[in-house]
DNA sequence: GGCGTACGATTACATCTGTAGTCATACGGG
DNA sequence: CCCGTATGACTACAGATGTAATCGTACGCC
């Protein structure tokens, strides 16, 4: 429950939580945009995600569908506040500041940022 | 150049930005309060860390001086910039969003993050 | 019906990480 | 001057990770 799912096997979750189910082959085939492993990596992966649970199969014919068995979500979710808790002592502001002052947030980001707390606030 | 910091080393690495130069026994025990590392243990991160050219030594007597390498602020602005890069398209407000919507962000976060966007347009 | 082939399963292996024990040695106390 | 001891260096080792090759096998084509 929970295991920890490393940067690579992540790489191949997005690509569940895109379009699932989906075989080897097709995730495959999906990630080689931006990965150069070869099949039997992705492959190793997939499996590594199925011990881990984060990923349930489903048999066609001979082969499996690969689903997540997580939500895109709560993984999000813990890895922000893992970051948040580990960097910035668990609070958001210090986090946007950062970035405010490190990244040089644009206007649009600013806007959308308010915006998005002005309708928090009703 | 830029070696990747483990969690554990990381820790390590708050004790000296909270307070630099520090040996060894020190930072062991500054640590002991949040880790049940042994020195041993301690003593290894350093060196790693020595290693990865996070931290650099200063000889005291027979013994070593740690102070860190590179600046906090530079650290944590990395791995903002993964975390949002990786999870929500290098856009901040996405993770505002998420944290919005999971976390339920206090009347005060909320207030915090509006007057910080405040200032900045200004 | 035998054979290549497409699959998942198994095995491989170097590196990194967490966690620690042991070794060599220089220093300070007696 | 010798010895315990503190200290960094070196060694250890299991588990995770990145990356992949190989194995056993069931299926479909000829």
């Amino acid at each position: 429950m929970a295991e920890r799912i490393s940067d690579a096997e992540h790489a191949v979750m997005e690509v569940l939580w895109d379009h699932a189910p989906l075989d080897a082959q097709n995730i495959f085939d999906r990630l080689s945009g931006s990965q150069s492993w070869t099949l039997a990596t992705v492959k190793t992966l997939l499996s590594r995600l199925v011990s881990k649970d984060a990923l349930i199969t489903e048999a066609e014919g001979r082969k499996f569908l690969y689903r997540p068995a997580i939500e895109r979500s709560a993984y999000v979710s813990g890895e922000s506040r893992r970051l948040v808790d580990r960097l910035f002592g668990g609070k958001l502001s210090p986090l946007v500041a950062q970035f405010a002052q490190a990244e040089k947030l644009s206007a649009e980001d600013i806007a959308e940022i308010e915006a998005l707390l002005r309708e928090l606030k009703k």
